[in-house]
DNA sequence: GTCTATATAAGGATAGAC
DNA sequence: GTCTATCCTTATATAGAC
């Protein structure tokens, strides 16, 4: 096998387990299924990653890295307005994930994958996220904690769960809800986007 | 054993199994960890059920059949009156779900192994509670089309949609946030659950 | 209705040749 | 870096004694 950028065997298992992870689950989904779709041996999974675990947690690295990246630096562009607005740091959030999800094929599959985290009570996956990615929602509650001062702590984190589960869920379908003949995917997921973040919004001002 | 109400081999299964489910997933918890948990042999899942799809569907049932016969009555309920709001009907949703969560331990689980159920594709899942109680959900859809005229066919999908997950999810972490002290668990859980059903409403709005 | 024992398959992981 | 072959554990399910 040549080491052509995203078709090495790494990237191939990579690409795979994030497909049946999201369709299965991450207990659901084996490594025998993995390799068999990624064209690959099933010994190259331990060779590469060392064990199962190790390979969720690449998979959500490969994606999570980027994605938070660029949730930080919108978030950032949003913060230095005079006057930002509550629906520019929504925004700040979703677009990215928007985003990511239309840039190739495997993107409308890592959404899935996030929600199915979302629903795992798993010690290592939950201390894997918080350790790498927590500081980013942090940023975000505290952007929302100075859009929304008359919001109370406990009110602030309820509301901001309900949010999390809402935009989880609704970009976890996005792969399911069929566009209007006509109307081009990218233009149908802007509308789609649009309408979580009016619908947040609303619901955050109370 | 003897065969007292609630505490049958059958219930002990059903209720280890409703526990573990919410845990570590349909494919995370095995029938083992079940049967150990339940302190009975590990033959007693395949005489009472047939087989582990089977219990799973059971674990459903015992909850969803009076789960949703109280949605329905409480909708009939809020359809009688001259004037329903939108918050009505979202409360004959949302309600005897927080009820069923509060009635004895095993409630908190089944809300989260509901979510669980959303994120899985699983098509014969998928299919036994589409036939056994999508008539629900398309009652509460009739009723808020009829209160929303606005919304297009396909705004109120995804509307909707939204409102499904962030319901979903919300209930689910019911268990983990934690209730101020002095506060007792019902208090938390009403005021809970009318944070969910002002920040749905406005949302479905607009 | 509940038990032990077991059939049979699938799971993750590894050793060692190439 | 990739392969075959295999170890060992766990899985679901069942047969048959009690």
């Amino acid at each position: 096998m040549t080491d052509i950028p995203g078709f090495s065997t790494k990237q191939r298992i990579l690409e795979a387990a994030e497909d049946l992870f999201a369709k299965h689950g991450f207990a659901g989904a084996s490594l025998r299924q993995v390799t068999t779709a990624a064209n690959v041996n099933l010994a190259a999974v331990n060779y590469h990653f060392g064990s199962k675990e190790r390979l969720i947690e690449e998979v959500f690295r490969r994606r999570l890295d980027e994605l938070n990246a660029r949730r930080l630096a919108a978030l950032k562009r949003v913060l230095a307005k005079p006057e930002p607005a509550l629906e520019d740091v929504l925004a700040a959030f979703v677009k990215p994930a928007l985003e990511l999800s239309l840039d190739r094929k495997g993107g409308p599959a890592f959404v899935r994958v996030l929600a199915r985290a979302y629903a795992e009570h798993n010690e290592r996956l939950r201390k894997f996220l918080s350790d790498n990615y927590g500081h980013v929602l942090k940023e975000f509650a505290a952007a929302f904690a100075r859009l929304l001062p008359q919001l109370d702590k406990e009110e602030l984190y309820w509301r901001l769960d309900i949010v999390a589960g809402a935009l989880t869920y609704a970009m976890a379908d996005f792969g399911v809800i069929k566009r209007r003949s006509g109307q081009s995917e990218r233009d149908y997921r802007e509308r789609a986007a649009q309408h979580l973040i009016r619908f947040a919004a609303a619901g955050l001002r109370e």
